[in-house]
DNA sequence: CTGAAAGCGCTTACAG
DNA sequence: CTGAAAGCGCTTACAG
């Protein structure tokens, strides 16, 4: 058995109460507190954070819900999320739900059952029409995907606008057979379609797109496939990090150089899209911004719960490498 | 306020011990069992995982400790862990130390006050000697970086035959002139520039070696002074994919191509390696084996608290790409 | 400032 | 199989 805030008192020669006010921020006389303190010291007492929460009816716990920690822009808005959180003197409990509304479902009962204060979530699409905000029992912020039409608080890139910002740029290289490669799960992946096809529209243009599951391999397959058929673009547009790796292994597959071949765009701006070929152009989304906007707009509904939900949308940024440069 | 079990009971028309049994495993007649099942799902009660905690003794938590989960190897091993985790119907904990020995015992705190039932640490150098295994009151489980002497369960790479190996390939495409760029914070770092030296010495050649912060910015930059120095080597090894991708920048900086200029080799076989000219050669790690070993580790070290301490020690996969060819 | 007491929501011997 | 009761380790009114 560990020691308790019994055998501090009884060692200190105070109540439990002393001892409870000398750790928190009650007001106990300087000579208590160090008697306390010493006694803490002496038999190495840590408190029990399930006995707190329960007493106190506040968990200091955020639960976050992603579809995946490896998809680096998960991976970045976690670690924003958490260092957040911790400076907030809470906890994070971690959840991946694969894109699945299953165990979306599921990871949201385990956030009612350890009474989390909120949740950041970033929700699967047919998930996300199965709670209404406010019928969980905690405050929720939604990051990279907002419910359409929910009042939800909510972190978004302009996926519309980053999706313009890639045509707009590949146009001026000259392209003109412009494909698009989306994810099908999300509604990220929707959104930067939307965002391409009224692009592509506006430039008189068809909007050629394929819609895949959000992996590596099956963006390489289609991209395979696409980019051998007859109706290959000049130009692909991947909607993430991961499609966009795969597009990139398709292109090779089929001998393209880069840039030479099949200009080459995405989303998210990791460390190694600059390295490959002469660097892929992206649209860089402010990951750690991301995070720690979220974490902030989720301790300002705690503070205030009646506030008005509010959507902060931030843009992306496009950097323009070698992978789609004008062929000459 | 929430339903409480309580509630249920009233509501169910029984004892709040027979509500008890109902969820859990108890003895319990199915007339009872049902109608506890209808109440709870006329109210929406969801059992309030504090108050079980306090009460069984039993967190049904793991703590996981990285440096930093924008590693991708940590990226990866966490993915695994979690998996297994809500498998075996735990919780999991996640904090990023930056190897900053203070964060890691802040953290080793938090673990205690939060009763966990074991922690996985990947342990900050200095932090490792501070603690001995059992005095935490918690099993650890080390990962990616064992105590030198400690008689703790761990799961790590053979890092010292993962050097040799890349050694071996590099002697093997013709080059002499290797250095080597280590990561200085942790013993994984040591460790596999042990191996890089005794295999530089047992083919009777220096074993030139910098050391560096654990970051493709430091790396970039200590890499870009030696490449251009008047000792600069021949082919390079980065003993992680953050140095790796440092040092991958620091070549191209000089105008190197790859294949072509330096010839480079490291850790990390993440999904963009190949992408990058003719490939980046690598160690690929089973990076899902040591997550999901290591979790299967500490369940039965809870299991069984008295069996002796194991380290498992996984072997390395040299994956062989363009970077690394042989010039002609 | 300090202590005795109640109670957070559960589980689990203890009786029946 | 079922219930009444004790108690996990805290915090927090309530008195003093």
């Amino acid at each position: 058995m560990s020691t308790s805030i019994k055998d501090v008192a009884a060692l200190a020669g105070v109540s439990v109460a002393t001892v409870s006010r000398a750790l928190g921020n009650g007001p106990v006389s300087p000579e208590l507190k160090a008697k306390v303190e010493a006694a803490v010291a002496q038999c190495g007492y840590r408190p029990n954070l399930s006995a707190r929460r329960l007493r106190s009816q506040l968990s200091q716990t955020v639960g976050l819900i992603v579809s995946d920690i490896r998809n680096p822009f998960f991976t970045a808005v976690s670690r924003a999320v958490e260092d957040a959180a911790y400076a907030a003197g809470m906890r994070v409990i971690l959840c991946n739900t694969d894109e699945d509304p299953a165990k979306e479902a599921m990871y949201l009962r385990l956030m009612q059952e350890e009474r989390v204060s909120g949740v950041i979530l970033a929700a699967t699409r047919s998930g996300a029409a199965d709670w209404r905000p406010g019928a969980l029992g905690f405050p929720v912020v939604m990051i990279d995907r907002a419910a359409p039409d929910a009042a939800c608080d909510a972190v978004v890139l302009d996926n519309r606008a980053a999706s313009g910002l890639l045509v707009a740029h590949l146009l001026e290289q000259g392209y003109r057979r412009i494909g698009g490669l989306f994810g099908n799960t999300s509604s990220t992946g929707s959104e930067r379609h939307a965002g391409f096809e009224a692009a592509m529209r506006q430039a008189g243009l068809d909007a050629p797109a394929r819609f895949v599951a959000p992996s590596a391999e099956e963006a390489e397959r289609a991209a395979a496939a696409w980019l051998s058929g007859a109706d290959a673009p000049e130009a692909l547009i991947a909607s993430n990090g991961l499609l966009l790796l795969g597009a990139v292994k398709a292109a090779r597959g089929q001998g393209a150089a880069i840039p030479g071949g099949v200009a080459l765009a995405g989303f998210d701006n990791e460390g190694w899209t600059e390295l490959v070929g002469e660097g892929l152009t992206v649209i860089e989304q402010p990951v750690a911004a991301i995070g720690a906007e979220a974490m902030a707009m989720l301790l300002q509904r705690l503070q205030d719960p009646q506030r008005a939900a509010r959507k902060v949308v931030l843009a992306g940024r496009l950097v323009a490498r070698g992978s789609s440069r004008r062929r000459v």
